[in-house]
DNA sequence: CGGTATCCAGTTCGATACTG
DNA sequence: CAGTATCGAACTGGATACCG
């Protein structure tokens, strides 16, 4: 199974989105998950978005933000408010991604500490 | 929703797999995702996989099956043979892995071209 | 065949400070 | 509240060459 088709007429627009590979690797990036399951569930506001996804700086929540803005799965609203409101929204697209993300943080959740002990036995054979 | 699950005693080993977003870190990297697809359909050799993944170079496909084999994911299997053989083979807990990421790669598939329009859009709106 | 070694450009990311 | 600006350290990844 090749990821990256290569298997499609050569006018298409492959070059700018190459594909599984290339949107995995924003989609799948270490905060975009993260960020994504968080507003899947409704409107989410920056600074909700920055207590939920711990270890988040505020410069990679907005850049991680505004790729996933760009790449069409979050949608952005300001409120003209005092102070401002903005709000981040998944987009269909977005969540038709929910439920395998689930999956991953879950199966992540379950290997957790088999894989940091896989890590250990591997150091350790490997000094 | 935690992504980092922090509702945990303070003497585990949470430090060393500080988990999901780390774990996914890895799992969702560039060119994991492929590898494990390919290796989840029984053992695959280095130089199959330099082919199946395209466009990973031979430095990137090592420095991944080495991370691989040190979570846990794939076992390496050396033949003493005149060629050498080297045989990697997905473990239990990458094989259980093995569908959510098929359905990862199907949801980029489906939408690639969206995002890239996607990417048109937004790229415009801000030249 | 299945790597390793080296170099180096480009990117990522945290820390910090400032703003409408 | 929701960012932007800037800097430097660290990591990433490609190219190339060599090896048992």
């Amino acid at each position: 199974m090749s990821l990256c088709n290569s298997d499609v007429t050569v006018q298409d627009e492959r070059a700018r989105a190459c594909t599984v590979s290339e949107v995995l690797g924003r989609v799948g990036s270490k905060w975009s998950i993260g960020i994504l399951v968080e507003a899947a569930n409704g409107p989410v506001r920056f600074t909700e978005l920055e207590r939920a996804v711990e270890g988040i700086s505020r410069r990679m929540l907005t850049l991680t933000l505004r790729n996933l803005e760009r790449d069409g799965l979050l949608t952005r609203t300001v409120y003209p408010t005092v102070p401002p409101k903005v709000e981040y929204t998944a987009t269909e697209m977005a969540r038709e991604l929910y439920g395998t993300l689930v999956q991953l943080t879950s199966w992540a959740e379950r290997h957790r500490t088999a894989i940091a002990h896989a890590q250990d036995v591997y150091d350790r054979a490997n000094q």
